[in-house]
DNA sequence: AACCAGGAGGAAT
DNA sequence: ATTCCTCATGGT
């Protein structure tokens, strides 16, 4: 991109609304990414046929009438694809807010308009993350993730690529006990990679099939539990009628929204979420954002 | 200085 | 089928 190699580029226009700065902001609190907020772009790093590529999507337009810039090397057409899956062009997010117009999360839904699911940039990757966030506070857990990608991931023109399972698979734990892992988590961590490795599990075929085959098959293997599941169908396969009961971010935004003493129990999760079906991940993503602290580099940003 | 973190597994009931 | 305990370590 800086290096004098030439790049293709592609203009899209989807359809609004879509926040592309909320995105950047949710982007820029994992210091993996490489965002530029002041120019509105994010480097993407996906594969290609195996093959590595950085992908920068710049933003040209507004929330009512979002455009952008693609930029890569080659083969922009799979690029455009694959971004457009992760940022989630194709979701009609005007339907999503007219169905919550109804609901009481109609006033948290016009704070954050245009606010899209996005997600991770990879199944592995997300399935992983997931799995180191379990029980840690969101910046231990960031810097449990950051210290695995630099250890055994690839840097590529700039861009941090989340480490292969085969990487992972040839580790002991130690390696990662080393990171601060537990060694519990560190287990999960390589056993999984283990079998994903060995074709034994095939995060790719799970694409075609329901939220429940899903959550079934992987709920069997160690150290995936039903908040994991949850957070993987969300923000791995983008699929959008999850609602993590388990989750402790989300059960503090129900109870500061209802104004509660204490968080709210399971029973009562349910009775709240009721109309907000067949969204109920954007429900979760609103609650989420809702709560959300921002960096310190937001901060400075601000006005 | 306790108590909690965008949980999960295993043992003890 | 539930309830309780442990795990590692940083944040608050």
């Amino acid at each position: 991109m800086e290096n004098g190699e030439t790049m293709i580029e592609k203009v899209i226009h989807i359809e609004g609304p879509y926040n592309f700065d909320s995105v950047l902001d949710r982007l820029n609190m994992d210091p993996l990414n490489v965002v530029n907020i002041d120019e509105r772009w994010v480097k993407i790093p996906v594969h290609i046929q195996n093959e590595p590529l950085v992908v920068k999507v710049q933003a040209i337009g507004e929330t009512e009438n979002p455009s952008f810039i693609v930029f890569c090397k080659s083969h922009i057409d799979i690029a455009v694809e694959k971004v457009s899956d992760y940022l989630q062009w194709n979701i009609s997010l005007s339907d999503i807010h007219k169905h919550f117009e109804k609901t009481d999360l109609r006033e948290m839904f016009e704070d954050f308009r245009g606010t899209p699911l996005i997600l991770d940039f990879g199944l592995y990757t997300c399935l992983i993350r997931c799995l180191i966030h379990q029980q840690l506070n969101m910046s231990f857990a960031m810097t449990l993730t950051r210290r695995f990608a630099e250890s055994y991931g690839e840097q590529i023109d700039g861009v941090l690529f989340f480490p292969k399972p085969k990487v992972i698979a040839n580790l002991d734990v130690e390696d990662l006990r080393a990171l601060q892992f537990s060694t519990r988590k560190a287990e999960y961590v390589i056993d999984i990679s283990r079998k994903i490795n060995s074709g034994e599990l095939d995060l790719e075929s799970l694409r075609e099939m329901s939220d429940e085959d899903i959550t079934a098959q992987l709920v069997k293997m160690r150290g995936i539990g039903n908040w994991t599941v949850g957070c993987f169908l969300l923000f791995g396969l983008g699929r959008q009628n999850l609602f993590p009961l388990a989750d402790i971010g989300i059960q503090n935004a129900l109870k500061i929204m209802y104004g509660l003493d204490e968080k709210p129990s399971f029973a009562q999760m349910e009775c709240y979420n009721k109309g907000w079906s067949p969204y109920l991940s954007y429900a979760s993503l609103y609650l989420w954002r809702s709560i959300e602290k921002k960096t310190k580099k937001n901060k400075g940003l601000e006005n």
